[in-house]
DNA sequence: TTGAAAGCGCTAACAA
DNA sequence: TTGTTAGCGCTTTCAA
């Protein structure tokens, strides 16, 4: 039915050689003689031979296949960094095997074990909403398998990570508010025990506290899961305030939009009445009106340097290395949104 | 150095059982005693036991690995089918390897061969934009690998495909808009050798047809690449006519909101003047204002749907069926840029 | 119910 | 330069 395919063994019968040389005719090994090579090559070529990389995985003890955990594939930024990170792990000669955690810890350490058992030559992750611990990993890294993280990491865990520079980007954003000559800027900050919440928000108290603006506890809201309500209900909260801000910088571009949806219900105008800023440069944050100010966070960049990172990790497999961790400089995007 | 993993053969040396007897206890094999079983699982729990998938796979020649094949990752529509797909095949204790043709048919080519060399049991595709004919999956074709297509496929080929019914999309969102009192509709098409956007158009035919509006020529523009300045420039284009549309039909949503923009820079109220109606429900096509009329093409649906109808096929393997076409029905979200 | 043995397709050490 | 052989870890007959 199934027409089979050829194997080395058949190219070597039909040849007469041995399956030893015909692989290392095929893999193109230097003892050789050019007239076996040609041969075999040619036979090859007329059997349509595809190599069986299960089996060549099995036997080198690496399967040149990549693990990505990401929390959703949906959503501009993972699929950005998928994008950067596919590119760079098929230049290499690897595949990639995905696993979506669905923002859940648990569905994370099932995406580990199925990883693992997948024999993966490494790991890329970047942790669900709700992870808080590293044990999941520690059996992967007791079997010294290389692992990498990116965007959301856990602080002081000793493993190599890529990473945006959050708090230079809540920084830079907060400095241009301020340089727009906003005083009273107010911040949406995301689940705090996530660093890349906790940096941007830490950038902002920087900035603020640069330019001698004292912080309002008042002007800070924290958000659950940085939605467009979220936001419009950030909104409600601070004007009801006896002095609202002036400016807003949002740690995401959604809870931004949602701020933005809600100030226009309230006859506010943007930039004029009040500015506003949000992070990671989705689709829509150029599609709306005015165009949303925001950190451009590379993320294509981000997958492609994680690869890269992961790959050194798998070719230094002997030495295990320390931890190194990439930072990349975001990029802040002014646009009509903060005037 | 690292700790070398267990395998059925040190489970069997150390229960002093054949590897044959572990396996089996292992996989729940019937005929295997209950003090046994009990014993092997033990043991294997103790030694952290994984099982190694790859010499599985190559004994059983089944990976339970599948291919899926997107010309790209980023963008909505292909992530929200990704999800929806991955979550599947995960649910039937497949992995996914991902790969992206990058809308480029040499790519696309390359990828397939990629799989097959992986030893996946299926492929699962969306071709590329300049992708006109079957030969790179012919091979794949001939081994008897279970293939199934989606969204944009290639008329005429014996395949299994899960597509969205396009044209009746189309058909709807014409409809909607004729109800809404338009006569002059225009129409933003794409490349018309993707089946996608050829329905897309013939639904607008279809209902005008019903309807009994002529088609114009003139109210019909052919995009590109449907972006933006597709979308900026097909406004340019029909408001030098004498006589301009009251309402445009778009088939893809970034055209629509190039053309939202545009209209709104000459002044031009939506949907007042001219009604406007995407196609795709991107997620900024509910952020823009007025909010866009659009049609939802069931992503996650269209991707859990694929890789059930290729699990069934890898099931049935034996007996290559007849392909199967399986179309799913677009949903019309009418907002407020229709009125 | 358990065991022995073969083999999936490939690579690599050792021998010739 | 080529061949022989062992074995990666697992499943699956066949035999006991």
């Amino acid at each position: 039915m199934t027409p089979k395919r050829a194997s080395i063994s058949d190219i070597a019968k039909e040849l007469k050689l041995a399956v030893s040389t015909v692989s290392r005719a095929l893999s193109g090994h230097s003892r050789i003689s050019e007239a076996t090579r040609q041969r075999v090559w040619q036979l090859a070529e007329q059997l349509d031979y595809q190599p069986n990389h299960l089996a060549a995985a099995l036997r080198k003890g690496r399967s040149n296949t990549l693990g990505v955990i990401l929390p959703n594939i949906d959503g501009h930024f993972f699929a950005l960094v998928m994008k950067g990170a596919e590119a760079v792990a098929n230049q290499a000669g690897f595949n990639v095997m995905l696993c979506q955690s669905n923002e859940d810890h648990a569905h994370e350490a099932k995406n580990v074990e199925t990883l693992m058992n997948a024999q993966v030559d490494g790991i890329l992750v970047s942790l669900a909403r709700n992870t808080h611990d590293f044990k999941h990993f520690e059996k992967a890294k007791q079997r010294n398998l290389p692992l990498v993280f990116f965007d959301r990491i856990l602080d002081g865990s000793e493993v190599s990570a890529v990473v945006v520079d959050d708090q230079r980007g809540g920084y830079e954003i907060t400095r241009h508010l301020l340089a727009q000559g906003r005083r009273r800027i107010a911040h949406f900050g995301g689940p705090q025990h996530l660093n890349i919440y906790k940096d941007r928000y830490a950038g902002y108290r920087q900035a603020l506290e640069e330019a001698g603006v004292p912080l309002e506890e008042e002007l800070v809201v924290l958000c659950h899961d940085m939605s467009l309500d979220d936001g419009a209900a950030g909104i409600r909260q601070l004007l009801a305030l006896p002095q609202p801000p002036d400016a807003i910088f949002s740690s995401g571009d959604f809870t931004a939009v949602g701020a933005l949806q809600a100030l226009k219900e309230h006859r506010l105008r943007v930039p004029q009445d009040v500015a506003l800023a949000g992070f990671g440069n989705e689709t829509f944050s150029s599609l709306t009106e005015p165009k949303l100010t925001t950190i451009d966070q590379r993320c294509e960049e981000m997958g492609g340097s994680a690869i890269r990172l992961l790959l050194e990790m798998i070719q230094n497999h002997a030495q295990p290395s320390t931890p190194r961790k990439i930072v990349l400089r975001p990029e802040l995007l002014t646009r009509a949104s903060t005037g």
